[in-house]
RNA sequence: GUCCGGAUAGUGUAGGGGACUAUCAUGAAGGCCUGUCGAGCCUCCGACCCGGGUUCGAAUCCCGGUCCGGGCGCCA
């Protein structure tokens, strides 16, 4: 049976009056009037209105058209007919159907938009709830958003790279890893592609980025946590952190304006109209940051403090746009961040901040061997376990810095969506690991 | 982990000791209708998370469990 689909929904105009077309996807409504039925084709671009006029329809066709169930697959051969009173201004009169899959009834949820399914449902019946066109218009953005990544750091000069998302040392301490079986050794899910990509830097790749999934073992459970999340990380040789922060600005406009420039249709469907920040965003120094914590909040910071959730708030209400907080305290950075020279105590890390919360952080690195091997003792790591990454810090290693970006953070403060869960396919929370 | 809140037809909901033969919408089934576009109208179908308890009587109150949502924590 014909499954091959000559147009999209979308593709087709008016003025292809007459022409005979084929489209595929899903019965998205069906509208019976007596004399006159209609049924409304739903594909990934849009929707096409089919309308069967009872008296002159081919008793074949009409008997196929009857007997369909909402969410069924089909092929519409037919004609195209400009009509005012149809939306998207033409209708096909139908000349053959193929039913190419029928859909069971009732459905597990609804696709129109009639009536609300809670994330939980729509999260278990994802296929479906991807039918919906607000759904499909995310993972579009989504896609436009990792596209317009690629595109900019291609022309900023950075190579893209693919690291090993299976290790086999807890790399970098702090947050908890997933452990897995690999033949007979122990190995975990890596949290951060961090530790290969400095390699790259010895390596002499000097401007290195990837996209890809990490993982994290926390039993956090909130709307902007993920146990898988995809990182947009990049690393540059003879950089310092300011430069890789005019990057990272220039890059969210980029990707801003590129969304708001190609995804339209998406956007709409959405409701939204996008604000595209402007470059350079403030830059806050940490002790600026928890200045403004303390004068707007009941919570008091001391230094030394990590930015709690509340100050956060604060914080970017204050601001109400993106910014910087950088220079913070040596301590509650990572070992791998370079201190100032004439100022130990403070580093030069920065995190990227959206007025909701954090969306990156980035550093200038230490590139000096032995600092480096002493800070991971300071830290209470083993250095023997992280003589892979050592090793290459003794043989010509320039001076670097870099930073990591959560892709589903960017892509939910920009449309503004509540939970997190909402901009990924397949979530992987505490609770959730299926589908 | 912790503190709140919740769980009622396929989906989303109302109802907080008896008026529940459980509300409404959507949906499914059947019917009417030639311009619908969240079509309309008529008929009809479909549900109180699990286990204990209190009570003459529990969807409703209590206890335990499971699951869900939100806040916080954790997350360099």
């Amino acid at each position: 049976m014909e499954f091959r689909r000559t147009h999209y929904t979308s593709h087709v105009t008016p003025e292809m009056n007459g022409q005979t077309v084929k489209l595929a996807g899903w019965v998205h409504e069906i509208r019976d009037l007596g004399g006159i039925m209609f049924l409304v084709l739903r594909d990934r671009e849009g929707m096409a209105q089919i309308t069967l006029f009872k008296k002159t329809i081919d008793p074949e066709v009409l008997k196929t058209a009857k007997a369909l169930s909402r969410e069924s697959v089909v092929l519409v051969e037919g004609e195209v007919k400009a009509e005012a009173k149809a939306p998207g201004g033409y209708e096909l009169v139908p000349i053959k159907i193929n039913l190419l899959n029928p859909a069971k009834s009732p459905l597990p949820m609804d696709t129109t938009g009639k009536v609300n399914a809670e994330l939980d449902t729509r999260l278990d019946n994802r296929f479906m709830d991807v039918r919906r066109p607000r759904t499909q218009a995310v993972f579009h953005i989504r896609h436009h958003m990792l596209s317009a990544v690629r595109e900019f750091l291609e022309q900023e000069g950075f190579i893209e790279i693919t690291t090993p998302k299976v290790v086999a040392t807890a790399t970098e301490g702090g947050t908890a890893l997933f452990p897995i079986t690999y033949f007979d050794t122990e190995a975990f899910l890596n949290q951060s592609p961090q530790l290969f990509k400095q390699l790259m830097m010895s390596g002499g790749m000097d401007k290195v980025f990837e996209i890809g999934p990490i993982f994290r073992a926390e039993e956090h459970d909130t709307r902007r946590h993920l146990n898988e999340a995809t990182s947009i990380d990049i690393e540059a040789s003879f950089m310092d952190h300011e430069d890789v922060m005019v990057i990272l600005e220039n890059l969210i406009v980029y990707v801003y304006e590129k969304i708001a420039e190609r995804a339209v249709p998406s956007l709409k469907t959405l409701g939204i109209e996008l604000t595209i920040p402007k470059a350079p965003f403030r830059r806050l120094t940490y002790d600026e940051a928890i200045e403004v914590n303390n004068e707007n909040s009941k919570e008091f910071l001391e230094w030394g403090d990590d930015l709690s959730t509340n100050a956060e708030k604060v914080i970017g209400k204050v601001i109400g746009e993106h910014y910087f907080i950088k220079d913070w305290p040596t301590e509650i950075k990572p070992y791998y961040t370079q201190p100032y020279e004439d100022e130990p105590k403070v580093t030069k890390a920065f995190d990227m901040m959206h007025p909701r919360m954090e969306l990156s952080s980035g550093a200038q690195r230490v590139h000096d061997h032995d600092i480096l091997r002493k800070r991971i003792q300071d830290q209470g790591l083993n250095p023997d376990g992280f003589e892979f990454y050592l090793k290459a810090f003794r043989y010509g290693i320039p001076p670097h810095s870099g930073w990591g970006l959560g892709a589903e953070r960017l892509l939910m403060t920009m449309l503004d969506v509540d939970n997190i869960r909402d901009v990924v396919l397949f979530p992987r929370d505490r609770k959730r690991v299926s589908p």
